[in-house]
DNA sequence: ATTACTAGGGCACGAGTAG
DNA sequence: TCTACTCGTGCCCTAGTAA
């Protein structure tokens, strides 16, 4: 059902900048140009697909997209946008925060190392750099997080699994690095980097300090 | 039907930077999902409604998507662009161009000069600075030309019809103008700026010199 | 008011096939 | 091979209506 992405923009759009909106099925049907039943039994199976949470209120619904409903529109987004050859750079802005140090541990694993090495180009240093993204940038990163990174496939060891982690070309003041989300998370106004430069002396960076990343949705950077 | 936009964007996409491609029937149907009798369908369509001009070959058919065709997917990227609000600045670079002095007539035009006054909120200088945009700015242009600009509404005088005129906020050099398009016209790789100051001596301007025009696809500027 | 179920019809789709 | 016509099926849409 191609329907799915118009009635995704439709709601976004009479949402706005939240993504949470009181509509009747009436009014989605009038702004969709389909009937008021077409309208209610879409709006029904983008919640079956998880696209949308809704709570029946006391008259209208109220209609919350979900991140994957999200995901639909930036999918789209950044496939017109490659089609029609505007550029694949985007600006993130973020301050940079105090990791848990877990990054280290998990970077060092060889079961990511290795494919670090063979998919990236590069053996990075053993550690992240966690940025807590500024708001008006947060859809500059959903845009990556739903474009096509290189993937490093999941493992296990003996105590636990690893999962997978997608990974995204970027630059930090000409420096290397990639932007990396796990396959399997939700989102966050944070994302962290990894470089084989040990990026935080490298950049002299202190804590809460704002720094500019460049991004790229194609890979090519 | 709403498979025009998918299935144009499905065309531009294997046209890549040019707009012309051999393509049988069979292969956009697998590229779109559908049987080979529905694409030949879509193609007829597409077609008749003058988005795309093609020719049968010998073999395979060569398909050119037409502007009107570029436009529907310009106006989806715009929409789209807007509704997940993206910036809505674009950067145009061309060079300054010897206009054909015809614009001083035009915008002297009681007709137009009015309506400049009222829409625009300036008493545009008598003629338009025009310029050759740069190649790789292209798409740009055609973006701005398939956003909502401020109409003027064409009228009559003794002798001739003078057609509407769209209008698109912009600035060069922190001047505030407005790019025209005639709004019957078709696309051609220059475009006219029309301001209070006379730009040409305001900013220094010499033929071939190299500018930059910011211009707002949402009216702010 | 709403949402959303059930019927029924139209239209779009794919199979078969001609040119 | 191609394109594209005809035809039959089925899906999706709207109207009516219940809750």
């Amino acid at each position: 059902m191609e329907n799915i992405y118009i009635a995704l923009k439709t709601i976004k759009k009479m949402a706005g900048e939240k993504n949470t909106v009181f509509i009747s099925s009436k009014e989605l049907a009038n702004e969709m140009n389909v009937s008021q039943q077409t309208a209610s039994r879409i709006i029904i199976s983008l919640d079956r697909l998880g696209y949308i949470t809704r709570t029946l209120e006391n008259r209208k619904q109220k209609i919350t997209i979900n991140d994957s409903g999200l995901d639909v529109l930036y999918r789209e987004y950044n496939e017109i946008s490659s089609i029609l050859r505007f550029s694949q750079e985007l600006k993130l802005v973020g301050a940079v925060q105090n990791g848990l140090g877990e990054g280290k541990y998990y970077i060092s694993k060889k079961g990511y190392k290795d494919q670090f090495i063979a998919k990236l180009g590069i053996d990075p240093y053993p550690g992240t750099l966690n940025i807590k993204i500024l708001n008006e940038y947060e859809n500059n990163l959903r845009r990556i997080k739903n474009s096509d990174g290189i993937y490093i496939t999941g493992f296990k060891d003996q105590q636990r699994t690893f999962g997978g982690v997608f990974c995204h070309a970027a630059r930090i003041d000409g420096i290397r690095c990639f932007i990396i989300f796990p396959e399997r998370s939700v989102y966050r106004d944070t994302f962290e980097v990894i470089s084989e430069k040990y990026l935080r002396k490298e950049l002299n960076l202190e804590n809460g300090e704002i720094i500019e990343v460049l991004a790229s949705i194609d890979g090519k950077l």
